[in-house]
Order: structure tokens, then sequence, then C-alpha cells
DNA sequence: ATTGAGACCTGTCGGC
DNA sequence: TGCCGACAGGTCTCAA
């Protein structure tokens, strides 16, 4: 379920039980994600205070009291409950908070990750190290994507998927974003850099068009509280176009191992 | 250096 | 009903 809307409301939900409580009890019921839990896991988190949970990309951080930091990634299925006591099928971790509240990791598949970072290592993380701009952020715009893009010969789309370029879009919003834009998923990302010296209105458009997607997910999850399902394009193979007046009909196509949503006719 | 294919793992769904 | 393949919101590694 976890693209960066997603994780941000997984961080939301975790903040007030996590922040400022103490860890009293971390239970692993694996040794493993996608990678082995690194060593002394549960002895160097027990009597820890989560200073905050903070999120970057798709990543969730919690600061601790000695100056580590609890690194999570919730891969394709990983998510976090927090209050019942009870234990389902591929609950992997539990943390026992001083607040009384139990945190739950629960993922099938695996792909998830928990790490447990020294004091001043975040930046050189190999995770963290190598993400690209936060796109809420104001220092991602229409000039940094352009950048981005220069001399990229891959297609849009898998472009929006590196995050190197941009960090925390998946296979959704991806799809999403480049709808909003009216830019082909099928172009070369260099296509929208700058060709000869000034950006082209396509950058701009789509890093406007990629935060505007970000942030109605966000706000509509935190209104309705649980996932919005209505997509412009994204699961919507052979549905007319939601844009005002295109008469186009979704298609999908797969780019690099993943399924694209698109409307042949109003992306270009 | 960049790009694409395959790997990782489990669950669900549609077709026969 | 059961079996089988295709597919799923992510990322890593490997080889061209």
């Amino acid at each position: 379920m976890p693209e960066l809307p997603e994780v941000e409301m997984v961080r939301r939900h975790l903040a007030p039980v996590m922040e400022r409580r103490r860890f009293e009890d971390v239970i692993l019921r694996r040794r493993d994600l996608r990678e082995a839990f690194p060593r002394k896991f549960r002895e160097r988190l027990i009597g820890q205070t989560a200073v905050s949970v903070d999120r970057r990309a798709k990543y969730l951080l919690v600061p601790l009291s000695s100056g580590e930091t609890l690194l999570m990634h919730l891969g394709m299925s990983g998510d976090f409950r927090t209050g019942t006591g009870g234990s389902l099928r591929h609950d992997h971790v539990v943390f026992r908070m001083s607040s009384g509240a139990i945190v739950t990791f629960n993922d099938p598949r695996r792909f998830g990750l928990m790490d447990l970072v020294p004091a001043g290592g975040l930046a050189t993380h190999p995770a963290i190290s190598v993400l690209g701009p936060e796109p809420l952020s104001p220092d991602f715009d229409g000039d940094a994507l352009a950048r981005a893009c220069r001399g990229r010969r891959m297609p849009l789309k898998v472009a929006l998927l590196d995050q190197r370029i941009v960090a925390g879009l998946g296979n959704i919003y991806a799809s999403e974003a480049l709808h909003v834009a009216g830019l082909s998923p099928t172009r070369r990302a260099s296509t929208i850099a700058t060709g000869s010296g000034l950006p082209r209105p396509a950058a701009h458009r789509l890093a406007a068009a990629i935060k505007q997607v970000l942030e109605r997910a966000i706000a509509r999850a935190a209104r309705e509280n649980y996932r919005a399902s209505r997509f412009r394009v994204y699961d919507r193979e052979a549905e007319p176009c939601r844009r005002a007046r295109c008469t186009g009909v979704i298609r999908r196509r797969t780019q690099a191992g993943r399924s694209t949503f698109y409307c042949p006719v109003c992306q270009r």
C-alpha cells in the first residue's frame, strides 16, 4: 500500500503513540524482512526514547535519545497498527511503548526494512544518501526536475519511479502525475529537460502535477481515514478518460516491468 | 554510466 | 472445486 502519501499517513498515525515514549519491549518474530535486522536490534532499542516520528520519501525515521535513528520502510505490503494486542499472520515486529501502546508491524511479502543507524550516519546511509529531492519541499520544482532528467534516455514514467530523480513517487502516483500534466509516459525523460538553456514548460507542469497529486492524496486520506480509490488513470484500463472534454480511453502498458496507465489522447 | 530483466515473497483474482 | 498463471502500491543486483 505504500507510496509517499500512505507513508505520511502511517507517520501521522504513529507519531502520537510513539513520540517522547520509551521502547519498553521489542519483539522480533523473525530474524529478517528484506534484510536481516541489525545485530542487537532489540537490545539497542529497548530503554530508548523516540524523539519524533519523521518521514523522508517512503522511509519512516525515528530519531532516538541516543542519537541513533530507527529507519523503517514498508516495502510493498507493510503496515503498522496500534492498540490491538492480538497477533495476526505476518506480524513480524512488535514495539511496546511506555505509554502502554502496542505498535505492530505486519508485512506479508516481507519487502519491508528496519535498520538502526548510528548517530550522524543518516546522510551516508545507503538507502537515504541516494534519494533525490523531497517532492513536497520547496527545493523541488520544475528547474530541479529538469536538471535531474537531463540526458536521461529512459521513459518519463520510469524516471518518475527512480528515487534518485524525485523521492517518494511509486507506480500509482507516477501514472497519476503524468496524466495531470498531460505528458506521455513513453516520452524520453530528457525531452522535458532543458533543451537550449531554459527549462521547458513541461518540467514545470510535471513538478506542479507531482505536488498536487501527492498533496491531494494526503488530504483525502486524512479526511476520509480510509484509502482513496478513485484515480484518474491507475487501474482504469478501458475506462473513459476523466479529463474534461477528452474522448480518450485509458490504456495500460508495461514499462520496466510495471503497469503504466495513461490516456493516449490527452497525454503527449 | 545507464538501462532493463530478474530476483525477493505472499496473497488474490480470473480463467479453464 | 481446484489448479495455474498473472499480477500487486518497492527496491536491489546483475548483466548488457
